[in-house]
DNA sequence: TAGTTGATCGTCT
DNA sequence: GACGATCAACTAA
């Protein structure tokens, strides 16, 4: 069942808490609600021995057939195959010749739907965030953008169509975002369907991408 | 601080 | 052959 406990030591002090992987169910919802629950909850990565994890602060709903700048709109090709799978597995894609960024695959097996992981705020692991960006940076940037965010994690192309309720990347439950702290825009870098307001994000949080408020 | 550009390659047309 | 769900370094002011 979903009771496996995972201690994160958190870097002020000793502080042990435990969470609660997410279930399947909690994936194969509609997606943007998945997309707003998902403000707030500690994104863990394991490699090795360390662990990794972090808040999603900043997150986009892709639509799939429904949506122009997904790219399942013109159906499965190799590449978004991950995409239409069952909610609950990671889609990483590769892009401007340098780039990975992640998303949470929602929805039934065949709804190629899916959220965009933007912004993490670090929690535990933050010296090999660092040494994996290999930039001497302000913590903030660490993490405040998709690409950003998987190079600190070490998400390539290994990950894509990782499942989320395995041991290497998971997420966990934590206390619900209340409503007055997130916030909605229109979604970054791209240049069709700029009607469909499916960004998140958590209000004046440092990790949100700078790019727009 | 805002705006521009180079890097670099897999994917789809 | 064009371009992208990006980022960092650079320039101008």
């Amino acid at each position: 069942m979903n009771f496996e406990l995972y201690p994160l030591i958190l870097p002020f002090g000793v502080l042990t808490l435990n969470f609660q992987k997410l279930p399947r169910s909690f994936y194969t919802r509609p997606t943007l609600r998945v997309a707003k629950d998902l403000l707030g909850k500690i994104l863990v990565r394991k490699i090795g021995k360390t662990i990794l994890a972090g808040k999603i602060v900043e997150v986009e709903a892709y639509l799939g057939s429904k949506d122009p700048a997904s790219h399942a709109y013109r159906g499965q090709t190799k590449r978004n195959e991950v995409m239409f799978r069952e909610g609950g597995h990671l889609y990483v894609y590769f892009t401007y010749g340098m780039h990975f960024c992640a998303n949470v695959v929602t929805g039934r097996e065949g709804i190629a739907e899916a959220v965009l992981v933007r912004g993490v705020e670090p929690l535990e692991g933050i010296g090999r965030m660092k040494k994996n960006r290999g930039l001497q940076s302000s913590e903030e940037n660490l993490t405040n953008g998709p690409a950003k965010f998987c190079q600190a994690f070490d998400i390539g192309r290994e990950q894509n169509g990782a499942d989320l309720l395995g041991k290497e990347i998971f997420i966990c439950d934590a206390k619900r975002t209340s409503r007055a702290l997130i916030c909605t825009s229109t979604r970054i870098g791209i240049t069709n369907a700029q009607d469909r307001r499916w960004r998140f994000f958590i209000r004046e949080n440092k990790w949100v991408s700078k790019s727009k408020k």
